[in-house]
DNA sequence: GAAACTTTGTTCGATAAAGTACATATAGAG
DNA sequence: CTCTATATGTACTTTATCGAACAAAGTTTC
């Protein structure tokens, strides 16, 4: 239907798509790019085709470099869609993790949209809520103390919402998203590097046995 | 309007909040009920009046002693809410904190009347907004390393969705809403015991200087 | 009032991560 | 082809938590 679908939009009846890309302009994410921060709140939403942003709690108010990154998003979803029901960011920072696409629009164009159709506030709805889901599991996930299997996790994460296999980011990105020592992921990333479940370097990263990274996040 | 009133439903006009309590009965809420969990789906909504409700997510599948709290839910919410959407409760474990009360009604009532209502559906995401926020920050708080601070902020935020000053748990509780040892909490507690911040003894707490826990948790 | 139970106090060694620092490698720019 | 910036490898000390265990207070039950 568009040249860079979104599972979200895809949801939608044909007609209806029409209606919510009219307003809508594709744009391009760049790797690194901060979409909103708590400071500027700009009403925009974002239904993301390619790439994935981060949501990332920083540990103090004035947004540090310190945080934790709670969800990802990517193809299957979109970010900013609260602006749509008249709330802000929150404490949010959305970060570009993987460079990609994302149709953008004006969150008041949706807001108006969501009077005239009120089946898309059900859906987007039942999306916040998946994406709730997925926040409270990373929480507990982030309370492990083993930096080795959050590191898996937040590789399988980041594979399931791009190309599998192939990553593009650096220790010290990774380290960032967990909120732990860059030397920590460098570490840990070295023992998966021994043990043959990946590869690495210079911010390029290929998970080389999927399943078995699966097997032992799960354990 | 109702003898225990609830925030979220005080937020409705009047006629339809008759409406919507037609099918609601008041139920008694214990300290460790368990409400639902990943087993039981019970397709019920509790919107709870008085107590609170803590989101546990377990580690392991098998919903094991040992997990996380990522949200707790007073008067001023609604817990079950996504089962009028359709879904499951998923991986939480909801279990009550502190005894109360909570009106109860059938998902499926209320999943018809959303069809009428169009409205109430933006309230309840609105809502459902503002706990996602709760939970990313309550996540971001328990990636500390700092246990007293930790306990800090769970003391506080029970605080605020019951009586403030008077609360009623254990240190075993509390260590295993926080994911820690009971020994770590113990030693946690004792030192704002000797500062003069709280109190407590089996299983009662009392909070001595609330705006001085407050400002030593922002710091 | 004695027994059984629950809650809190305290200890020990083992472990993992923090913080900090510096060395080495690789890519890209001029 | 050298310089520079960035990415990764590694080391060391300090600290906090873990796991496990046992002791000492309070409650409750009979």
């Amino acid at each position: 239907m568009f040249p860079f679908p979104n599972e979200l939009i895809a949801a939608f009846p044909a007609n209806e798509q029409s209606v919510l890309m009219r307003r809508a302009r594709l744009i391009e994410l760049k790797c690194g790019d901060i979409l909103t921060s708590p400071d500027s709140e700009s009403p925009l939403i974002y239904f993301i085709s390619s790439g994935s942003v981060v949501l990332f709690v920083p540990f103090k108010p004035g947004y540090a470099n310190k945080g934790l990154a709670v969800g990802l998003i990517g193809r299957e979803g979109a970010v900013g869609l609260q602006s749509a029901l008249g709330l802000g960011a929150g404490n949010f920072v959305l970060t570009v993790q993987s460079a990609g696409y994302a149709y953008v629009m004006e969150a008041r164009y949706l807001q108006n949209l969501i009077k005239r159709y009120p089946s898309w506030l059900m859906l987007f709805s039942r999306y916040l809520w998946t994406t709730y889901q997925g926040i409270a599991k990373l929480a507990a996930m982030s309370h492990s103390q083993d930096i080795k299997l959050r590191l898996m996790h937040w590789l399988l994460l980041s594979a399931q919402r791009c190309e599998p296999e192939q990553l593009y980011m650096t220790h010290d990105h990774i380290a960032k998203m967990l909120g732990v020592r860059r030397a920590s992921i460098t570490l840990a990333a070295k023992e998966l590097k021994d043990e043959g479940l990946m590869d690495y370097s210079r911010g390029r990263i290929r998970l080389l046995d999927i399943a078995a990274l699966h097997k032992r996040t799960l354990s």
